[in-house]
DNA sequence: ATCTTTTTGATTTTT
DNA sequence: TCAAAAAGAT
């Protein structure tokens, strides 16, 4: 294809382990189904690899990586491989790694955003930054626009900043610049979306920063606007490798494209059915118009899955076959039976998780004739994270470990966040952004009022926040003891900066070409040391130590593991790029637990057993999603069902309930209609031969039970007798049970509570059922789990005025 | 400036 | 129901 005749150049740029396994005849091909074998050899022109969930996708994407290493057609740096997530990426780096014993970096496997990272550090100057710009998070990306929303004099209330950055990052996912966003769309935000985009990008240039977005709209600009650029990158990257194109946005598509443009050698893999993440601006329309925008493309369809057994897998197909327009694949299995999968129907979503727990032992006893399951081998997923809730309550209550995957990440924490803000001060004082999460935090009397004396004068002189407030302080434009505090923020970023400076002269090296985590050796510690200092000398560490609320030493932990995160890289700025881009918080736990997730966490994981509960209509498929996007919606969900179902490799549960409580409110549940569509005699339904506990233990042996062993519908649950008792029951709150309780006494001086109703909440436990007055003494059951505290000397107005039932 | 009460509004989430 | 954010009170 490309004319690269060099050879013997070429030839002495392989290293000697690769030429040597050129020589051999390929090992890693023996490994591979014939399909697999085709999508690695097809080494020319555009390639689409439709690989069916569990069919040994990455091992095809690191093999062919392999051979285009191992036969000489490109070098570690010649080759563009892409994916979504850090985990992705490094989980191919490893395997390719492995395969091939050692390669030297391939610098250009990433994510979509830190390989734009690097090709933007080059070419900032063309988009008006400067290569050292950083990266917003969310938070500061939600302040800045709150400012412009309020500069504009617009109701932040009835105009969130929240909706602005949703409607701001859906127009960058389809490569919108603010002249480029159509007027059919402009009219969104009281019409003036565009007016406050385009000041947003302004500001970000002034602030010599960009969003996520930015890093792929602002690679593609630069490469629509200079066509000497894009050569060359088109010549660097002589092979393109994409994981997960069905999940490719508009910006991300283009991105594509235009390096692929030259000479088409480009891999895309992907599955058009497994394509959840269309809220968050996915295209599956790039992964069906494959054939279409790279015409003469191949398609190779990876369709033998080795994860699940038959029964799965018939469930899965019968799902998705009801979505139209598919590119259309069959997966299948040598395995054959395994147990069917499993339908069954609850009283409500407690009686749900107490099954499900009770199941979860079962099976990790062997029970069941099956197994015996280890709690790292059985995940539950659940389609929105409020359903976690349950589970863990009753985990708790019988001790079953779990961990949930998908919460708050390391570095979205509150503590955390704060203390990057100061590092990032450290290393640039002018970062207004960061000065304006800390210069309060902790309280230093400043206050709105102070502030905004500061950012006027920072405006006035047209300097940064930090010069404008030195600025006031030199002029005595600030009074109190906010005056004292704030000099001595002022004093501390300066020597806080200058350490910084002087530790490292060669600042502006690091920040273009930042060193990878993996390849930086600790070379000193002096950044290190000089986060402590600035933790301490900030007063942040006593903050937290003097703050006796329950999660206070758990932040001072957080704050302890992100300095020793610090020793893994050579400087401030360089851990500061790596956090930007790198938001996981991989914590490897060896623990036997089960695994609670969303189904878009889990997507790319299996288990041997997974439940899936919830299978409500309105709760999965969600209703916002149908109400939202009608038909597309319904079509995204179902197509979660069918990941969810292929996450399994042994047995798969789905369960309903007839009643779930829904922010606070008992509503009578329909089962899902995804139900409807699970293949006949694949599936058994079983609703449970007795409701045990929640109240209704006297009732169990009235209940019976029902056993459908073919077609399983909507129709056929209607009419089973345990599920017409269990609609006769409906509206029946069941009674909770008790908790475990443990007393404590409460510092009278700590106390400040209000009652509300029958009910009291108090800022530090949260809400509480009143138990008992005595005096000026309330006793109060806080509802978090296993906790029941005693609250000495509550005092409310409404109490005193006794408007109260208690 | 900060602490206390009321109101609000609530999928999925990488980078 | 329950947090978080806004409004109100000290």
């Amino acid at each position: 294809m490309s004319g690269y005749d060099d050879s013997e150049a070429f030839e002495a740029a392989i290293p000697l382990s690769q030429r040597a396994m050129a020589a051999r005849p390929a090992p890693y091909l023996d490994d591979l189904n014939p399909a697999q074998r085709a999508a690695v050899l097809a080494l020319d022109g555009p390639v689409l690899m439709l690989a069916g969930a569990g069919t040994g996708k990455t091992k095809a994407l690191t093999s062919r990586i392999v051979h285009l290493l191992a036969t000489g057609k490109a070098r570690p740096n010649e080759i563009l491989a892409v994916t979504f997530t850090n985990k992705a990426a490094r989980e191919m780096k490893e395997r390719v790694g492995r395969m091939l014993g050692q390669v030297e970096g391939m610098p250009w496997m990433g994510t979509f955003h830190s390989v734009s990272v690097k090709i933007l550090r080059r070419h900032a100057e063309l988009v008006g930054l400067k290569s050292n710009f950083t990266i917003l998070d969310t938070d500061d990306q939600l302040r800045l626009l709150k400012q412009l929303i309020v500069a504009a004099n617009m109701d932040e209330k009835r105009w969130p900043a929240r909706q602005l950055a949703g409607l701001i990052d859906h127009w960058k996912n389809r490569a919108w610049t603010p002249e480029k966003v159509p007027s059919s769309e402009a009219a969104g935000f009281n019409n003036r979306g565009t007016e406050l985009y385009d000041q947003y990008q302004a500001r970000l240039r002034s602030l010599n920063a960009c969003d996520f977005g930015d890093l792929l709209l602002h690679c593609v600009t630069i490469f629509q606007a200079h066509a000497d650029i894009l050569t060359q990158y088109q010549r660097w990257f002589r092979y393109i490798l994409v994981d997960e194109y069905q999940d490719t946005n508009v910006a991300q598509y283009l991105w594509l494209r235009l390096l692929a443009q030259g000479h088409r050698n480009i891999c895309c893999v992907g599955d058009d059915d497994q394509s959840i993440y269309g809220w968050r601006g996915a295209e599956v329309g790039n992964i069906l118009r494959f054939e279409k925008d790279f015409p003469g493309a191949q398609v190779i369809r990876l369709e033998q899955n080795y994860r699940s057994t038959e029964h799965i897998l018939a469930a899965a197909s019968g799902v998705i076959a009801a979505n139209a327009g598919r590119l259309g694949k069959t997966l299948w299995t040598e395995a054959e039976g395994g147990e069917k999968l499993r339908l069954i129907g609850h009283w409500d979503g407690e009686e749900e998780a107490r099954w499900i727990g009770d199941e979860i032992e079962a099976l990790q006893r062997g029970s069941r004739g099956l197994g015996p399951f280890g709690l790292n081998d059985q995940a539950i997923l659940v389609r929105a994270s409020h359903q976690m809730r349950a589970f863990e309550d009753r985990f708790l209550t019988i001790g079953l470990p779990y961990r949930v995957i998908g919460g708050p990440r390391f570095y979205e924490r509150l503590e955390i966040r704060d203390a990057m803000a100061y590092f990032r001060l450290a290393v640039s004082p002018d970062d207004d952004l960061a000065f304006e999460r800390v210069v309060n935090t902790p309280k230093r009397g400043l206050g709105d009022k102070a502030q905004q004396e500061i950012q006027r004068a920072a405006r006035e002189n047209g300097v940064s926040l930090l010069e404008g407030a030195r600025e006031l302080l030199a002029r005595g434009g600030i009074g109190g003891k906010g005056a004292g505090q704030l000099r001595a923020f002022v004093d501390g970023v300066d020597r806080w900066h200058d350490t910084v400076v002087n530790s490292r002269p060669e600042i502006a090296d690091a920040v273009i070409e930042p060193l990878l985590p993996e390849t930086a050796p600790a070379r000193d510690h002096v950044h290190v040391r000089l986060a402590e200092v600035i933790l301490e000398e900030s007063g942040y560490v006593s903050m937290w130590q003097n703050d006796k609320t329950p999660e206070a030493p758990g932040r001072l932990e957080n704050l302890k593991e992100l300095v020793k995160a610090l020793e893994q890289f050579d400087s401030l700025q360089g851990f500061l790029e790596h956090v930007a881009l790198i938001m996981d918080n991989e914590t490897e736990e060896a623990a036997e637990k089960v695994t609670i997730m969303t189904l878009h966490a889990a997507k790319g994981l299996e288990f041997p057993v997974v439940y899936l509960p919830g299978w409500e209509d309105g709760l999965f498929p969600s209703q916002r999603s149908m109400d939202e996007s009608g038909q597309k919606g319904l079509e995204e969900e179902r197509r979660l069902a069918y990941v969810g179902i292929t996450r399994a490799e042994r047995l798969c549960t789905v369960s309903f309930a007839a009643n779930r409580r829904v922010y606070g409110q008992w509503q009578s549940q329909l089962p899902s209609r995804f139900i409807d569509e699970l293949p006949g005699a694949h599936v058994e339904v079983l609703t449970p031969p007795g409701l045990y506990g929640g109240g209704f233990g006297a009732a169990a042996p009235a209940f019976g039970g029902s056993r459908i062993e073919e077609r399983a519908t909507r129709a056929d649950v209607y009419n089973s007798p345990g599920w017409k008792r269990l609609q006769d029951r409906a509206g029946q709150r069941p009674v909770a049970q008790p908790r475990e309780s443990r007393n404590m006494t409460i510092d009278l001086h700590a106390v400040s509570a209000y009652a509300l109703q029958d009910r009291v909440f108090h800022q530090k436990f949260g809400y509480g059922s009143v138990i008992g007055i005595e005096g000026d003494k309330l006793e109060v059951a806080f509802d978090k789990a296993g906790t029941k505290k005693v609250v000495a000397g509550f005092i409310s107005p409404a109490h005193e005025a006794g408007d109260l039932p208690f």
